[in-house]
DNA sequence: GTTAGCGTGTTATATTGTAACATAGCGTCA
DNA sequence: TGACGCTATGTTACAATATAACACGCTAAC
């Protein structure tokens, strides 16, 4: 809750896929850190249920579902909160800037910029499976200039990349 | 199925919304001769299914979802079939690159490229609903820029922009 | 005319998401 | 303090989207 976590480095803040054995224990507490500090400056409220569900889409890299989460909830906690619990959560999150949605997934999956005005494309690689989140400037920048070729107004975009992360592409591509 | 279809100029092949009371007949008459073309190409069969369902797709620009289909195949010729039919059919008409499907939405609409492999965008209109599709150079060429810096490698990407289309923005943006 | 392969039909069910209403916690202020 | 209002969560029921698995029939090739 101190000015400290204004700037704090770590894992969180990496775009791009973080290196296999990194200490994730840490991406998960930055998630929290940084989620009390946007609710605070919001104004709202990171309830026992909200954290525990941003706990459980940081479990790991990859994007999560609703239903997955519920399950999890069901073992981490005994109860089994039924699906509108776990929805509203999300879009909780969702509306703070905490999660993404990935719509080719029907899936979320921690933001790693909470706070920040962003936008971003996402990186899914279609072999290990996880999703990393980069910065969209270029991107939205293309997008811009086409849709304004044709007149049109861009509120907000998604961009979805499937492919091979480095790791996955083995040493050839570690370069 | 002669060579004349081959450059067939029409509105299916504009890129961005079509204008108002366009003839969309043509718009219909045009996808389907198309994938009549491109399935002669591919060596596989453009049945009677698969062109109602095509037609289906085309019957207007906004994108179509698979029940919206269902229902429109039971009023249209009496028949209801059950969903794996018309999943099976999009599934196809996907794979010849006939139509697009809308992560975002969970629905689909025409493809105005077809039998071109090509990178797209697709532009949705908040306002009115329709959908357009524009060539994605640019966007891709961005895309492939920021995953290359991350040693990832793109399979195929997703791009979905939100906002609002020329005719919903009115006569100021119709410069 | 038999047969292999493809396309479709059919049944059942899985997965994802929401509407609508009930209850509970919690701060505020008369 | 206790009634009130607001927000968060619980609960029930259901809607919307999608697929697995197996049955049947057509047709093209031999």
């Amino acid at each position: 809750m101190t000015v400290k976590h204004r700037r704090a480095a770590s894992a969180t803040t990496t775009a791009g896929f973080p290196r296999r054995g990194h200490n994730h224990a840490s991406c998960v507490d930055d998630a929290v850190a940084a989620a009390d500090r946007v609710c605070a400056q919001n104004g709202t409220r990171l309830t026992e249920l909200r954290r525990q569900v941003l706990e459980l889409v940081w479990r790991s890299h990859e994007p999560v579902g609703a239903y997955a989460i519920l399950e999890h909830l069901a073992v981490d906690s005994g109860r089994r909160p039924a699906p509108p619990t776990v929805y509203r959560a999300l879009d909780f999150l969702l509306e703070q800037g905490l999660v993404h949605r990935i719509e080719s997934r029907n899936a979320f999956f921690g933001c790693t910029r909470p706070g920040e005005k962003h936008l971003f494309e996402i990186l899914l690689c279609t072999d290990c499976g996880r999703a990393a989140e980069v910065p969209g400037d270029r991107v939205t920048r293309a997008v811009k200039f086409s849709a304004a070729a044709l007149g049109f107004e861009v509120d907000r975009q998604t961009v979805e990349v499937m492919g091979r992360c480095r790791d996955c592409r083995g040493p050839a591509a570690q370069a």
